[in-house]
DNA sequence: GATGAATGAGTATTCATTCAT
DNA sequence: TATGAATGAATACTCATTCAT
């Protein structure tokens, strides 16, 4: 018991050092962030921040791993969820704007993308791993909505990459038209 | 004359000094790359950098000027000599195929976005403003080839979004379907 | 019994601690292993550590005392048995040999004269101990083989300072002649 | 004629730094001198250190090398001086003294040779390049003064061997007899 | 006896920037 | 114009040691 007590709290340890990281992410960047920024934050010392983890890429690649389970978690939800008597453009109007309003939380998407183009590593993998599931999701829930002239698999696909893209232009401050007009051309 | 002299071998080794941060910009970020690299690459000093350029910045800046300048020609040109007699998909995947060549271009696309999004400035604007230029010409362009039922300037914003997107997505190694298999729902 | 059972299993896993640490001393050298290498290759925790030795330097101290008499008892298992029959320079030969079978060895020999060296400290004491009995041992042991005309004392510190240096050459790469011919303008 | 002077005062700058760096390794070893320690004994910046070596690993070298070209330049004075009137025993002595008089100066011979044989690198093959370079030169001038029976080659090994355990012997406070009574046995 | 957790001082290295010449 | 030299603040990472439980 004690031991599994032990092991929650080392968790919880974890979890809050992901959070200061993700917050600190959020507002400066993962290359901008700093191991000693994030111990500050959390009022503990740097070696205790090594003690977690043993270094600053396997913290970021644990940010990223949680950060995108939360966002694969939203769009199954979404799946289940979503009520087939509307129209497919206001369906799909929703998983677009949950996921991109988790994605552009605080531009954290685009940064750990960065990370991983210019550090290579685990980290891309990862990150490609989470779309192409999310790909199999969208197309899964499409095939329930669209008429049959549509290929779910490409209109899962450009709704992917409108919403890589539409993070990426919202944190440069690029001004977006409403999805209930962008969306009727692709879907309808 | 000799003073018109100077300036011109002035912007020549300015011109010389953006080239070489492109090409390394382009192997390795902005953010990656020192200033040392770039007076090493051109065989200068560190010290004759900052007679041209007074901050690493700046060099950013300038460097992305061009290279977006770059972009918007690439963009004319296509407005203009674009064949109408083609299908429209295809012809919107030479705009596509223009612009990011290569990957590695493409690359650097997200490394100058990364940093206007990281050290805000001027560069977020300066990014900007060729989005909506692009945008303005795409517009343009579209309204020639487009049936009337689309509306240019939706599709427009549409392909820009998923040009930036699609960019992203390649830099990561996520496959994409060709083209002219993505765009017929959209601009047909 | 139940103390004298429990100090027995505390030397055990003091001597197991030995064991791990010279291992890796001889891998690594003292100063680059870690506390946490020692600990990791037990299974124990750096805390267990530090209950049976409070300080790194304890022990190194450890590590070196028993080193120097497994060294010291094979000397002396020479003196015993050598066969006086043979050839000095032979005889002699096997010392060496016996003492420092491995290069590995060899190598764990300078870094612990290393550590006594930076870090003065007792370990200095305690090697010049072990050297000091070991001339003696070896003078005893020359004078049985020796002809008269030579020092038995002199030529055990020139064997020992020799050992020293091979020892060294040795872990340097340095290609060094074999014994049967380098003692014999020493020994004969 | 400037570029010359300015040569001339960066391999200055260069020497100064050896000069600490060696001054310090002397008193702590190279493994216990920090960058910082060098750079405060200097009453330079850290950031001047690593304008002149970009490593501490090439410093080191540098170190080594000097002080190796060092006692190759006695050795060879030797060489060139010695009255070959006198005995050989004595001759030889004084190679050995000056050799082990520089050579123990501060344990700087064992500490170069304890990073030398733990980091590996080229300066392993700088050690090696200066022994086997002594070895030529003291055959050579042992030829000169060694009576026909004796192998100069067999002579300078053990000769060098015992100056590295010499070395290192001094180094523990281990009591050497003197020269004199040491290498008549070897020698005559 | 044993351990997990925490620490803080230290270490090599990087880099944009400044400035006298 | 051009540069070599100097800097100092920052950064990721290491490790012996302590201590409450």
């Amino acid at each position: 018991m004690q031991k599994s007590k032990q092991d929650y709290s080392n968790i919880d340890n974890k979890q809050r050092i992901i959070d200061a990281a993700t917050k600190l992410f959020i507002k400066q960047g993962a290359h901008n962030t700093s191991l000693a920024d994030i111990a500050n934050d959390l009022g503990i010392s740097k070696g205790t921040l090594y003690y977690y983890y043993s270094s600053k890429s396997d913290l970021i690649f644990d940010v990223t791993d949680i950060y995108m389970k939360r966002l694969s978690a939203k769009l199954l939800n979404w799946i289940k969820g979503h009520d087939s008597r509307k129209q497919p453009a206001e369906i799909i109007s929703v998983v677009f704007k949950t996921m991109f309003k988790t994605t552009s939380r605080g531009k954290l998407h685009i940064y750990l993308i960065y990370e991983a183009i210019t550090h290579n590593t685990a980290l891309k993998n990862r990150i490609n791993l989470a779309y192409s599931k999310w790909q199999e999701m969208l197309e899964e829930g499409l095939r329930k909505i669209l008429s049959d002239k549509k290929d779910p698999a490409i209109i899962a696909e450009i709704i992917l990459t409108m919403i890589t893209g539409g993070v990426v232009h919202s944190a440069l401050g690029i001004k977006m038209s409403p999805m209930n007009e962008v969306l009727p051309p692709i879907v309808e």
